[in-house]
DNA sequence: GAGGCAAACTCGTATAGACGAGTAGGTGGG
DNA sequence: CCCACCTACTCGTCTATACGAGTTTGCCTC
């Protein structure tokens, strides 16, 4: 029984010299980008793959680790090696924090995510006092203490980004923002009726590997980046009032700007 | 002679659960973390590692490669294997199309590296009138044809990001804009000419894996993403007068961008 | 029918060995 | 002195084998 889709995979190139690994991940991705593995199907198991080569098994492994590093598919012990479904993506526009979206009684991100029909959570909150990085207090104008808000979000179970809030100890201590729930339109709503208008936001993105600790927490597959983001919130005055530290899975976002031409 | 730096390594704990080669790329990239090794750096080779966990070398590589995933090492063939040096980092303002900057000679990227003491350079200068993909073509209003321009920039010698820019051929063919140097000002500048007074442009953002091809213009080193940037330009009268699609090598770039808080 | 168990499959980890290919340094000859 | 070559060292590729651990399936027992 010819466990391998007809015609899907090729036979090697002996008088090439590329490696025989490369040309097997090569063939595997080829198939998987012309929709001969569509999202979510499994691949030809090792054995079968093995067998359908004539190469050692560790040749097979190297070659799926390839795909595996390119983030093409993903491997389940017990189960197979499948091509990565793309989870819907989140997007993020560049007007999410217009002070009309701050009405409701709820977070930015879960009337977001009702309103596209996913189900949001928030977890592992954890608030606490402390002492800034270098990098966070230079941004936050020099405070010795700051107030830190800590949280993960999650999408229809699947956490999709993590997220520290660095305020001034000074502007934050006492007040609602340093509560779990700080109430209807989020801390920066907050940070408005304690007088500090908001003028303006600055945003950092960067795309790089996640480290192990990011892996764990965002539950990331292998060949998953994150972008990491750092907001800076300004007042009308010009001082820095909050940073907003985030990492996020990639494959579960597009950023979304929009730039004036002037 | 003990050609591994004392103290930097440890040994294993043949009680954990962890597996031996992840136990050695725990122990690699704390030392890595920790600055025992830095940017730069040798590695012990697999060999001297080999002797000092007495493991096999296929674990040892298999270390290796945890740590060449996350973007912490580089291996050189023939030479070692290297904690990865950070390259310098450009840094893209969202200011950079604002009109003021459209007065050089020179395209912005010239004129900022140049600004930043970098040499740059651009190359594989490709203009072509072609059918625009299906994304294209509906960000475009869906012209049938449209004029590409492709190109690759270089920072001191090393690709960083290479980008097509497309725009409806009614409105590009047989101007200055069809030309290999458009003039000062670039593009844009010409547009603005022809009466498309530039309103707004509108970015996505999205980081992931590089594509095989993409390793190899951006020659880029394993655990490096990419940030594919996609960029629509409107005039005054709603009408998306150009798209950018840029792919970046991650470790190369910083987005910066000012949201306003209305 | 329900539960438990075993078999057969999957990928994960690890060993030992072989040869190839790129690099660097030293040695010798011209 | 310089070049050519050789050697030793590096990582790259590939084989063959073994056992472990998670999943699925189906049979067998109760």
């Amino acid at each position: 029984m010819p466990v391998i889709p007809s015609g899907a995979l090729g036979a090697l190139d002996p008088t090439s010299d590329r490696a025989v690994f490369r040309q097997i991940a090569d063939q595997l991705r080829d198939a998987i980008d012309k929709g001969r593995f569509a999202e979510g199907d499994k691949l030809p198991s090792e054995t079968e793959l093995v067998e359908h080569y004539g190469v050692s098994r560790m040749t097979v492994r190297n070659s799926l680790s390839v795909l595996q590093g390119e983030g093409l598919v993903v491997s389940e012990h017990g189960k197979g090696v499948f091509v990565r479904p793309r989870p819907p993506v989140r997007r993020l526009a560049s007007d999410r924090f217009a002070r009309r979206h701050r009405e409701q009684g709820k977070s930015a991100f879960i009337v977001e995510a009702d309103a596209a029909g996913s189900h949001p959570q928030v977890d592992s909150l954890e608030i606490k006092e402390e002492r800034p990085s270098q990098d966070i207090a230079t941004r936050l104008g020099g405070p010795r203490r700051v107030l830190a808000r800590r949280r993960r979000y999650l999408l229809d179970g699947r956490p999709v980004e993590f997220a520290t809030s660095y305020l001034p100890l000074d502007l934050a201590r006492g007040t609602p923002i340093a509560e779990p729930n700080p109430g209807p339109g989020g801390i920066y709503a907050r940070l408005e009726e304690l007088g500090h208008r908001l003028d303006h936001f600055e945003e950092e993105i960067r795309a790089r590997m996640p480290a192990p600790n990011e892996v764990r927490t965002l539950r990331l597959a292998a060949g998953v980046p994150v972008i990491h983001l750092i907001r800076t919130a300004y007042d009308t005055e010009g001082r820095a009032v909050e940073v907003c530290d985030t990492v996020m899975a990639a494959d579960a976002y597009v950023l979304a700007y929009q730039l004036p031409a002037t």
